[in-house]
DNA sequence: CGTAGTATTGACTAGGCTCAAGGGTGGTGG
DNA sequence: CCACCACCCTTGAGCCTAGTCAATACTACG
Protein backbone atom coordinates (compact mmCIF):
# COMPACT_ATOMS: atom_id res chain seq x y z
CA UNK A 1 0.00 0.00 0.00
CA UNK A 2 1.70 3.20 -0.66
CA UNK A 3 1.25 6.43 1.52
CA UNK A 4 -1.51 8.22 0.21
CA UNK A 5 -0.68 11.49 1.83
CA UNK A 6 2.57 11.66 -0.24
CA UNK A 7 2.15 15.08 -2.21
CA UNK A 8 5.20 15.39 -3.69
CA UNK A 9 7.92 12.90 -5.37
CA UNK A 10 11.37 14.40 -5.66
CA UNK A 11 12.96 13.70 -9.39
CA UNK A 12 16.37 13.99 -7.22
CA UNK A 13 15.38 10.60 -4.92
CA UNK A 14 12.65 9.50 -7.30
CA UNK A 15 13.53 5.77 -7.54
CA UNK A 16 12.42 5.34 -10.69
CA UNK A 17 14.58 8.28 -12.42
CA UNK A 18 17.18 5.83 -13.52
CA UNK A 19 14.99 4.15 -15.83
CA UNK A 20 13.37 7.10 -16.98
CA UNK A 21 14.20 9.20 -20.42
CA UNK A 22 14.88 12.30 -17.83
CA UNK A 23 17.23 10.29 -15.77
CA UNK A 24 19.47 9.07 -18.73
CA UNK A 25 19.37 12.44 -20.93
CA UNK A 26 19.06 15.36 -18.34
CA UNK A 27 21.22 14.34 -15.12
CA UNK A 28 21.54 18.17 -14.69
CA UNK A 29 18.18 18.98 -14.93
CA UNK A 30 16.58 17.18 -12.03
CA UNK A 31 15.87 20.64 -10.43
CA UNK A 32 14.36 22.45 -13.15
CA UNK A 33 11.47 19.51 -13.67
CA UNK A 34 11.33 19.31 -9.95
CA UNK A 35 9.87 22.73 -10.14
CA UNK A 36 7.63 22.44 -12.83
CA UNK A 37 5.93 19.13 -11.94
CA UNK A 38 3.63 18.13 -9.50
CA UNK A 39 2.96 14.98 -8.07
CA UNK A 40 -0.32 12.73 -6.91
CA UNK A 41 -1.61 9.45 -5.76
CA UNK A 42 -3.77 7.50 -7.86
CA UNK A 43 -5.70 4.78 -7.06
CA UNK A 44 -6.21 1.69 -8.74
CA UNK A 45 -8.51 1.64 -12.01
CA UNK A 46 -8.05 4.83 -12.25
CA UNK A 47 -7.73 6.35 -15.68
CA UNK A 48 -5.32 8.98 -16.45
CA UNK A 49 -6.66 10.37 -20.12
CA UNK A 50 -9.04 8.90 -22.57
CA UNK A 51 -9.16 8.49 -26.47
CA UNK A 52 -10.57 11.25 -27.70
CA UNK A 53 -9.64 14.18 -25.30
CA UNK A 54 -6.84 16.61 -25.58
CA UNK A 55 -3.33 16.39 -23.89
CA UNK A 56 -3.02 19.09 -21.12
CA UNK A 57 0.92 17.89 -20.10
CA UNK A 58 3.22 14.68 -19.75
CA UNK A 59 2.44 11.57 -16.96
CA UNK A 60 5.76 10.40 -15.69
CA UNK A 61 5.29 7.07 -13.75
CA UNK A 62 6.99 7.11 -10.21
CA UNK A 63 5.21 4.20 -8.69
CA UNK A 64 3.00 1.46 -10.15
CA UNK A 65 1.66 -0.21 -13.78
CA UNK A 66 -0.60 1.76 -16.18
CA UNK A 67 -2.29 0.14 -18.95
CA UNK A 68 -2.49 2.28 -22.51
CA UNK A 69 -5.07 0.54 -24.45
CA UNK A 70 -7.66 1.24 -27.24
CA UNK A 71 -11.14 0.45 -27.58
CA UNK A 72 -12.57 -1.66 -30.76
CA UNK A 73 -15.76 -0.87 -32.62
CA UNK A 74 -17.65 -2.94 -29.41
CA UNK A 75 -15.89 -1.36 -27.04
CA UNK A 76 -13.26 -4.03 -26.18
CA UNK A 77 -10.07 -3.00 -24.92
CA UNK A 78 -7.18 -3.63 -26.80
CA UNK A 79 -3.98 -3.15 -24.34
CA UNK A 80 -1.10 -1.55 -26.41
CA UNK A 81 1.27 -1.08 -23.77
CA UNK A 82 1.80 -1.76 -20.09
CA UNK A 83 3.84 1.24 -18.54
CA UNK A 84 6.06 0.75 -15.84
CA UNK A 85 7.99 2.84 -13.20
CA UNK A 86 10.34 5.42 -14.66
CA UNK A 87 8.42 6.06 -17.89
CA UNK A 88 6.99 8.93 -19.34
CA UNK A 89 3.34 8.49 -21.07
CA UNK A 90 1.17 10.46 -23.36
CA UNK A 91 3.91 12.49 -25.10
CA UNK A 92 2.64 10.98 -28.55
CA UNK A 93 -0.23 13.11 -29.04
CA UNK A 94 1.44 16.61 -28.12
CA UNK A 95 3.48 16.18 -31.15
CA UNK A 96 1.14 15.25 -33.78
CA UNK A 97 -1.80 17.69 -32.27
CA UNK A 98 -4.26 15.38 -32.55
CA UNK A 99 -6.64 13.93 -30.05
CA UNK A 100 -5.20 11.04 -27.80
CA UNK A 101 -6.10 7.81 -30.18
CA UNK A 102 -5.62 5.44 -26.47
CA UNK A 103 -6.71 5.80 -23.26
CA UNK A 104 -4.47 5.24 -19.57
CA UNK A 105 -5.42 3.78 -16.93
CA UNK A 106 -3.79 2.70 -13.72
CA UNK A 107 -3.36 -1.09 -13.24
CA UNK A 108 -2.18 -0.57 -9.48
CA UNK A 109 -2.00 1.96 -6.84
CA UNK A 110 0.32 4.74 -8.06
CA UNK A 111 2.20 7.39 -7.92
CA UNK A 112 2.21 9.66 -10.85
CA UNK A 113 4.07 12.94 -11.29
CA UNK A 114 2.74 15.54 -14.29
CA UNK A 115 4.22 18.27 -16.32
CA UNK A 116 2.17 20.78 -18.24
CA UNK A 117 2.75 20.69 -22.14
CA UNK A 118 3.96 23.95 -22.32
CA UNK A 119 6.65 23.02 -20.14
CA UNK A 120 7.61 20.24 -21.39
CA UNK A 121 7.47 21.27 -25.28
CA UNK A 122 9.96 24.26 -24.06
CA UNK A 123 12.43 21.70 -22.57
CA UNK A 124 12.39 19.55 -25.63
CA UNK A 125 12.92 22.53 -28.08
CA UNK A 126 15.93 24.20 -25.29
CA UNK A 127 17.37 20.66 -24.60
CA UNK A 128 18.98 18.45 -27.35
CA UNK A 129 19.74 15.45 -25.23
CA UNK A 130 16.35 15.03 -23.53
CA UNK A 131 14.67 16.03 -27.62
CA UNK A 132 16.96 13.50 -28.94
CA UNK A 133 15.73 10.69 -26.27
CA UNK A 134 11.95 11.46 -26.90
CA UNK A 135 13.06 10.89 -30.96
CA UNK A 136 14.58 7.87 -30.04
CA UNK A 137 11.46 6.62 -27.21
CA UNK A 138 9.11 7.68 -30.50
CA UNK A 139 11.36 5.50 -32.77
CA UNK A 140 12.08 2.41 -30.83
CA UNK A 141 8.04 2.23 -30.08
CA UNK A 142 7.57 2.44 -33.72
CA UNK A 143 9.33 -0.43 -34.34
CA UNK A 144 7.93 -2.90 -31.36
CA UNK A 145 4.60 -1.85 -32.53
CA UNK A 146 5.48 -3.14 -35.83
CA UNK A 147 6.54 -6.35 -34.22
CA UNK A 148 3.38 -6.42 -32.23
CA UNK A 149 1.35 -6.29 -35.34
CA UNK A 150 3.24 -9.06 -37.14
CA UNK A 151 2.50 -11.45 -34.20
CA UNK A 152 -0.95 -10.50 -33.73
CA UNK A 153 -1.85 -11.48 -37.60
CA UNK A 154 0.71 -14.72 -37.57
CA UNK A 155 1.01 -16.01 -34.08
CA UNK A 156 -1.82 -18.61 -32.80
CA UNK A 157 -3.06 -17.37 -29.41
CA UNK A 158 -0.93 -20.07 -27.54
CA UNK A 159 2.23 -18.50 -29.18
CA UNK A 160 1.01 -15.19 -28.49
CA UNK A 161 0.70 -15.92 -24.74
CA UNK A 162 4.34 -17.18 -24.50
CA UNK A 163 5.41 -14.30 -26.56
CA UNK A 164 3.54 -11.94 -23.96
CA UNK A 165 4.50 -13.63 -20.57
CA UNK A 166 7.95 -13.12 -21.43
CA UNK A 167 7.22 -9.13 -22.28
CA UNK A 168 5.21 -9.17 -18.96
CA UNK A 169 7.38 -11.30 -17.07
CA UNK A 170 10.09 -8.18 -17.61
CA UNK A 171 7.79 -5.72 -17.42
CA UNK A 172 7.12 -7.01 -13.82
CA UNK A 173 11.21 -7.52 -13.00
CA UNK A 174 10.79 -9.74 -9.71
CA UNK A 175 7.20 -8.94 -8.77
CA UNK A 176 4.98 -11.68 -10.04
CA UNK A 177 2.50 -10.91 -13.30
CA UNK A 178 -0.43 -9.17 -11.55
CA UNK A 179 -3.40 -8.63 -13.98
CA UNK A 180 -6.83 -9.75 -14.16
CA UNK A 181 -7.75 -12.52 -16.71
CA UNK A 182 -9.34 -9.61 -18.81
CA UNK A 183 -6.54 -7.32 -18.75
CA UNK A 184 -4.01 -10.28 -19.63
CA UNK A 185 -6.70 -11.30 -22.57
CA UNK A 186 -7.28 -8.01 -24.18
CA UNK A 187 -3.20 -7.71 -24.12
CA UNK A 188 -2.46 -10.74 -25.47
CA UNK A 189 -5.84 -10.46 -28.13
CA UNK A 190 -7.89 -13.17 -26.94
CA UNK A 191 -11.05 -14.26 -25.15
CA UNK A 192 -10.87 -14.14 -21.53
CA UNK A 193 -11.93 -17.94 -21.41
CA UNK A 194 -8.68 -19.12 -24.07
CA UNK A 195 -6.66 -17.53 -22.22
CA UNK A 196 -7.77 -19.15 -18.88
CA UNK A 197 -7.45 -22.82 -20.59
CA UNK A 198 -4.37 -21.87 -21.77
CA UNK A 199 -2.81 -20.72 -18.57
CA UNK A 200 -3.71 -24.04 -17.61
CA UNK A 201 -2.08 -25.64 -19.90
CA UNK A 202 1.14 -24.01 -19.78
CA UNK A 203 0.38 -24.68 -15.68
CA UNK A 204 0.38 -28.96 -16.47
CA UNK A 205 3.22 -28.20 -18.60
CA UNK A 206 5.59 -26.52 -15.87
CA UNK A 207 5.83 -23.60 -17.49
CA UNK A 208 4.10 -21.55 -15.02
CA UNK A 209 2.50 -21.08 -10.96
CA UNK A 210 -0.77 -19.88 -10.48
CA UNK A 211 -1.49 -17.97 -7.20
CA UNK A 212 -4.59 -17.25 -7.99
CA UNK A 213 -4.33 -13.51 -9.54
CA UNK A 214 -0.50 -13.88 -9.21
CA UNK A 215 1.57 -15.82 -11.79
CA UNK A 216 4.88 -17.07 -11.24
CA UNK A 217 7.18 -17.98 -14.46
CA UNK A 218 8.83 -21.32 -13.52
CA UNK A 219 10.02 -22.17 -17.12
CA UNK A 220 10.94 -19.08 -19.40
CA UNK A 221 13.03 -21.21 -21.68
CA UNK A 222 9.90 -23.02 -22.78
CA UNK A 223 7.98 -19.82 -23.27
CA UNK A 224 10.95 -18.68 -25.38
CA UNK A 225 10.66 -21.83 -27.26
CA UNK A 226 6.31 -21.54 -28.13
CA UNK A 227 7.09 -17.95 -28.47
CA UNK A 228 9.06 -18.68 -31.40
CA UNK A 229 12.04 -16.64 -32.20
CA UNK B 1 6.37 3.46 -68.27
CA UNK B 2 8.78 5.63 -66.01
CA UNK B 3 11.93 6.83 -67.98
CA UNK B 4 14.72 5.05 -66.94
CA UNK B 5 17.52 7.06 -68.42
CA UNK B 6 16.21 9.78 -65.47
CA UNK B 7 18.84 10.14 -63.59
CA UNK B 8 18.09 12.96 -61.26
CA UNK B 9 15.12 14.04 -60.38
CA UNK B 10 14.62 18.39 -58.83
CA UNK B 11 13.06 18.90 -55.56
CA UNK B 12 11.86 22.08 -56.94
CA UNK B 13 10.13 20.15 -59.76
CA UNK B 14 9.33 17.43 -57.81
CA UNK B 15 5.37 16.80 -58.27
CA UNK B 16 5.56 14.97 -54.92
CA UNK B 17 7.01 17.75 -52.75
CA UNK B 18 3.78 19.39 -52.13
CA UNK B 19 2.50 16.07 -50.56
CA UNK B 20 6.22 15.82 -48.31
CA UNK B 21 7.33 16.91 -45.55
CA UNK B 22 9.63 18.78 -47.23
CA UNK B 23 7.06 20.66 -49.11
CA UNK B 24 5.32 21.04 -46.18
CA UNK B 25 8.17 22.25 -44.18
CA UNK B 26 10.96 23.69 -45.59
CA UNK B 27 9.80 25.37 -48.31
CA UNK B 28 12.88 27.65 -48.34
CA UNK B 29 15.29 24.17 -48.45
CA UNK B 30 14.21 23.11 -52.13
CA UNK B 31 17.94 23.31 -53.33
CA UNK B 32 19.76 22.72 -50.09
CA UNK B 33 18.07 19.22 -50.38
CA UNK B 34 18.77 19.15 -53.80
CA UNK B 35 22.54 19.60 -53.66
CA UNK B 36 22.64 16.68 -50.90
CA UNK B 37 20.33 14.00 -52.49
CA UNK B 38 21.07 11.52 -55.32
CA UNK B 39 18.09 9.98 -57.71
CA UNK B 40 17.26 6.49 -58.79
CA UNK B 41 14.98 4.47 -60.91
CA UNK B 42 13.88 1.20 -59.37
CA UNK B 43 12.33 -1.55 -61.07
CA UNK B 44 9.18 -3.57 -59.77
CA UNK B 45 9.94 -5.72 -56.40
CA UNK B 46 13.47 -4.37 -55.92
CA UNK B 47 14.43 -3.49 -51.88
CA UNK B 48 15.19 -0.56 -50.39
CA UNK B 49 16.23 -1.60 -47.63
CA UNK B 50 16.27 -4.99 -45.12
CA UNK B 51 15.11 -5.91 -41.71
CA UNK B 52 18.55 -6.34 -39.73
CA UNK B 53 20.93 -3.95 -41.42
CA UNK B 54 21.76 -0.64 -40.65
CA UNK B 55 20.51 2.76 -41.98
CA UNK B 56 22.59 4.32 -44.45
CA UNK B 57 20.45 7.63 -45.16
CA UNK B 58 16.80 8.03 -45.82
CA UNK B 59 14.25 7.50 -49.03
CA UNK B 60 11.93 9.74 -50.22
CA UNK B 61 9.57 8.61 -52.82
CA UNK B 62 9.07 10.88 -56.12
CA UNK B 63 6.92 8.29 -58.13
CA UNK B 64 5.66 5.01 -57.83
CA UNK B 65 4.83 3.14 -54.16
CA UNK B 66 6.78 1.15 -51.49
CA UNK B 67 5.63 -1.34 -48.97
CA UNK B 68 6.99 -1.47 -45.51
CA UNK B 69 7.17 -4.73 -43.85
CA UNK B 70 8.03 -7.18 -41.14
CA UNK B 71 8.84 -11.21 -41.35
CA UNK B 72 7.07 -13.60 -39.07
CA UNK B 73 8.78 -16.62 -37.71
CA UNK B 74 8.00 -18.89 -40.81
CA UNK B 75 9.15 -16.03 -42.99
CA UNK B 76 5.24 -15.09 -44.32
CA UNK B 77 5.18 -11.27 -44.78
CA UNK B 78 3.84 -8.28 -42.70
CA UNK B 79 3.13 -5.55 -44.45
CA UNK B 80 2.57 -2.85 -42.24
CA UNK B 81 2.61 0.31 -44.45
CA UNK B 82 2.18 1.35 -47.92
CA UNK B 83 4.21 4.09 -48.81
CA UNK B 84 3.06 6.59 -51.85
CA UNK B 85 4.29 9.74 -53.93
CA UNK B 86 5.94 12.73 -51.19
CA UNK B 87 6.48 9.97 -48.54
CA UNK B 88 9.88 9.61 -46.71
CA UNK B 89 10.84 6.20 -45.69
CA UNK B 90 13.16 4.77 -43.49
CA UNK B 91 14.08 7.46 -40.80
CA UNK B 92 12.91 5.58 -38.06
CA UNK B 93 15.95 3.70 -37.31
CA UNK B 94 18.40 6.23 -37.68
CA UNK B 95 17.09 8.12 -34.49
CA UNK B 96 16.16 5.10 -32.98
CA UNK B 97 19.85 3.72 -33.69
CA UNK B 98 18.81 0.17 -34.16
CA UNK B 99 18.82 -2.03 -37.02
CA UNK B 100 15.88 -1.73 -39.36
CA UNK B 101 12.99 -3.69 -37.95
CA UNK B 102 10.72 -3.84 -41.35
CA UNK B 103 11.76 -3.99 -44.70
CA UNK B 104 11.16 -1.74 -47.29
CA UNK B 105 10.34 -2.77 -51.22
CA UNK B 106 9.11 -1.63 -54.67
CA UNK B 107 5.51 -2.30 -55.59
CA UNK B 108 5.58 -0.90 -59.13
CA UNK B 109 8.53 1.14 -60.96
CA UNK B 110 9.49 4.12 -58.74
CA UNK B 111 11.69 6.91 -58.85
CA UNK B 112 13.32 7.42 -55.22
CA UNK B 113 15.64 10.05 -53.95
CA UNK B 114 17.88 9.20 -51.50
CA UNK B 115 19.85 11.43 -48.46
CA UNK B 116 22.91 10.81 -46.63
CA UNK B 117 22.35 9.68 -43.09
CA UNK B 118 24.57 12.72 -41.55
CA UNK B 119 23.41 15.16 -44.11
CA UNK B 120 19.53 14.26 -43.02
CA UNK B 121 20.75 14.73 -39.40
CA UNK B 122 22.14 17.59 -39.73
CA UNK B 123 18.91 19.06 -41.75
CA UNK B 124 16.87 17.81 -38.27
CA UNK B 125 19.41 19.40 -35.81
CA UNK B 126 19.29 22.81 -37.43
CA UNK B 127 16.12 22.99 -38.97
CA UNK B 128 13.24 23.18 -36.08
CA UNK B 129 10.84 23.33 -38.61
CA UNK B 130 11.68 20.17 -40.19
CA UNK B 131 12.05 19.15 -37.12
CA UNK B 132 8.78 19.32 -35.52
CA UNK B 133 6.98 17.74 -38.93
CA UNK B 134 9.38 14.92 -38.62
CA UNK B 135 8.39 14.30 -34.57
CA UNK B 136 4.63 14.97 -35.79
CA UNK B 137 5.14 12.02 -38.39
CA UNK B 138 6.67 9.93 -35.72
CA UNK B 139 3.65 10.16 -33.52
CA UNK B 140 0.93 10.21 -36.39
CA UNK B 141 2.61 6.84 -37.27
CA UNK B 142 2.19 5.78 -33.33
CA UNK B 143 -1.15 6.60 -33.36
CA UNK B 144 -2.57 4.58 -36.19
CA UNK B 145 -0.34 1.82 -35.15
CA UNK B 146 -2.56 1.66 -31.81
CA UNK B 147 -5.18 1.13 -34.24
CA UNK B 148 -4.21 -1.12 -36.90
CA UNK B 149 -3.14 -3.35 -33.32
CA UNK B 150 -6.59 -3.01 -32.61
CA UNK B 151 -8.64 -3.77 -35.69
CA UNK B 152 -6.11 -6.73 -36.09
CA UNK B 153 -7.15 -8.19 -33.13
CA UNK B 154 -10.49 -7.72 -33.17
CA UNK B 155 -11.90 -7.41 -36.40
CA UNK B 156 -12.99 -10.15 -38.40
CA UNK B 157 -11.28 -10.56 -41.69
CA UNK B 158 -14.09 -9.29 -43.31
CA UNK B 159 -14.43 -6.18 -41.45
CA UNK B 160 -10.54 -5.55 -41.98
CA UNK B 161 -10.70 -6.08 -45.58
CA UNK B 162 -13.56 -3.53 -45.81
CA UNK B 163 -10.87 -1.31 -43.60
CA UNK B 164 -8.52 -2.11 -45.86
CA UNK B 165 -9.67 -1.32 -48.74
CA UNK B 166 -10.75 2.26 -48.03
CA UNK B 167 -7.01 2.97 -47.21
CA UNK B 168 -5.62 1.48 -49.75
CA UNK B 169 -8.56 3.58 -52.22
CA UNK B 170 -7.12 6.92 -50.39
CA UNK B 171 -3.33 5.23 -51.16
CA UNK B 172 -4.33 4.86 -54.73
CA UNK B 173 -5.70 7.73 -55.30
CA UNK B 174 -7.23 8.14 -58.37
CA UNK B 175 -5.65 5.25 -59.77
CA UNK B 176 -7.37 1.85 -59.05
CA UNK B 177 -5.50 -0.60 -56.40
CA UNK B 178 -2.67 -2.84 -57.66
CA UNK B 179 -1.40 -5.04 -55.54
CA UNK B 180 -1.17 -8.91 -56.05
CA UNK B 181 -3.41 -11.06 -54.36
CA UNK B 182 -0.62 -12.21 -51.74
CA UNK B 183 0.28 -8.61 -50.93
CA UNK B 184 -2.84 -7.66 -50.57
CA UNK B 185 -2.94 -10.86 -47.80
CA UNK B 186 -0.23 -9.78 -46.35
CA UNK B 187 -1.59 -6.64 -45.59
CA UNK B 188 -4.72 -7.65 -44.40
CA UNK B 189 -2.95 -10.60 -42.06
CA UNK B 190 -5.02 -13.63 -43.93
CA UNK B 191 -4.22 -16.47 -46.18
CA UNK B 192 -4.55 -15.45 -50.12
CA UNK B 193 -7.24 -18.01 -50.45
CA UNK B 194 -9.18 -16.05 -48.18
CA UNK B 195 -8.97 -13.21 -49.44
CA UNK B 196 -9.99 -14.04 -52.92
CA UNK B 197 -12.67 -15.61 -51.67
CA UNK B 198 -13.94 -12.68 -50.02
CA UNK B 199 -13.27 -10.00 -53.05
CA UNK B 200 -15.53 -12.19 -54.92
CA UNK B 201 -18.12 -11.68 -52.42
CA UNK B 202 -17.89 -7.86 -52.21
CA UNK B 203 -17.89 -7.89 -55.78
CA UNK B 204 -20.97 -9.93 -55.61
CA UNK B 205 -22.46 -7.37 -52.97
CA UNK B 206 -21.74 -4.69 -55.57
CA UNK B 207 -18.69 -3.25 -53.57
CA UNK B 208 -16.34 -3.27 -56.04
CA UNK B 209 -15.07 -4.03 -59.88
CA UNK B 210 -12.59 -6.24 -60.81
CA UNK B 211 -10.33 -6.29 -63.39
CA UNK B 212 -8.08 -8.69 -62.56
CA UNK B 213 -5.17 -7.32 -60.32
CA UNK B 214 -6.73 -4.18 -60.39
CA UNK B 215 -9.95 -3.31 -58.01
CA UNK B 216 -12.01 -0.49 -58.80
CA UNK B 217 -14.51 0.58 -55.36
CA UNK B 218 -17.77 1.51 -56.28
CA UNK B 219 -19.37 1.16 -52.67
CA UNK B 220 -17.30 3.33 -50.98
CA UNK B 221 -20.13 3.66 -48.34
CA UNK B 222 -21.12 -0.24 -47.72
CA UNK B 223 -17.05 -0.26 -47.26
CA UNK B 224 -17.37 2.24 -44.30
CA UNK B 225 -20.50 -0.10 -43.24
CA UNK B 226 -19.13 -3.07 -42.78
CA UNK B 227 -15.22 -1.74 -41.56
CA UNK B 228 -17.66 -0.73 -39.06
CA UNK B 229 -16.53 2.78 -37.88
C1' DC C 1 -21.37 -13.59 5.98
C1' DG C 2 -23.30 -11.59 1.92
C1' DT C 3 -22.42 -9.56 -2.42
C1' DA C 4 -20.06 -8.05 -6.35
C1' DG C 5 -16.60 -8.84 -9.09
C1' DT C 6 -13.59 -12.40 -10.96
C1' DA C 7 -12.38 -16.90 -12.42
C1' DT C 8 -13.45 -21.43 -14.28
C1' DT C 9 -15.52 -25.10 -16.90
C1' DG C 10 -18.38 -27.20 -20.52
C1' DA C 11 -20.70 -27.52 -24.94
C1' DC C 12 -21.24 -25.86 -29.30
C1' DT C 13 -20.22 -23.30 -33.58
C1' DA C 14 -18.02 -21.16 -37.22
C1' DG C 15 -14.51 -18.41 -39.25
C1' DG C 16 -10.64 -18.93 -41.45
C1' DC C 17 -6.44 -21.86 -42.44
C1' DT C 18 -4.15 -25.59 -45.02
C1' DC C 19 -3.52 -28.64 -48.66
C1' DA C 20 -4.23 -29.83 -53.28
C1' DA C 21 -5.43 -29.25 -57.90
C1' DG C 22 -6.57 -26.60 -61.93
C1' DG C 23 -7.07 -22.15 -64.86
C1' DG C 24 -5.34 -17.41 -66.47
C1' DT C 25 -2.22 -13.83 -67.93
C1' DG C 26 1.40 -11.28 -69.32
C1' DG C 27 6.16 -10.74 -70.41
C1' DT C 28 10.06 -12.45 -73.03
C1' DG C 29 12.64 -14.31 -76.53
C1' DG C 30 12.78 -16.86 -80.68
C1' DC D 1 4.23 -11.44 -83.68
C1' DC D 2 3.16 -15.43 -81.42
C1' DA D 3 4.05 -19.25 -78.34
C1' DC D 4 5.68 -20.65 -74.13
C1' DC D 5 6.75 -20.52 -69.37
C1' DA D 6 6.69 -18.70 -64.98
C1' DC D 7 3.97 -16.63 -61.99
C1' DC D 8 -0.37 -15.57 -60.25
C1' DC D 9 -5.07 -16.42 -59.41
C1' DT D 10 -9.09 -19.35 -58.29
C1' DT D 11 -11.84 -23.10 -56.43
C1' DG D 12 -12.95 -27.09 -53.47
C1' DA D 13 -12.79 -30.06 -49.37
C1' DG D 14 -11.74 -30.88 -44.72
C1' DC D 15 -10.11 -29.65 -40.30
C1' DC D 16 -9.09 -27.15 -36.21
C1' DT D 17 -8.38 -23.08 -33.51
C1' DA D 18 -10.57 -20.02 -30.95
C1' DG D 19 -14.87 -17.41 -30.11
C1' DT D 20 -19.59 -17.29 -27.90
C1' DC D 21 -23.03 -18.48 -24.62
C1' DA D 22 -24.34 -20.22 -20.33
C1' DA D 23 -23.87 -21.98 -15.90
C1' DT D 24 -21.21 -22.47 -11.67
C1' DA D 25 -17.37 -21.67 -8.31
C1' DC D 26 -14.28 -18.85 -6.02
C1' DT D 27 -12.32 -14.70 -3.40
C1' DA D 28 -11.87 -10.55 -1.26
C1' DC D 29 -13.77 -6.91 0.96
C1' DG D 30 -16.93 -4.36 3.52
Amino acid sequence: MLDKSHKHVSCSTCSARKDSIFGNYCECDASVVDNLKSSAYYKKNQPLFLEGSFPRGVYCLNQGKVKIFARGDEGKEQIIHIAKEGEIIGFRSMFSEEPYKVSASTLEECNICFINKEDFLTMIDTNPTLRNGIMKELSKELGDRAMFITNMAQKSVRERLAFSLIILADIYGDEQINLTREDMANFIGTATETLIRLLKDFKEEGILEIHTRKLEITNKEKLFQIAGK
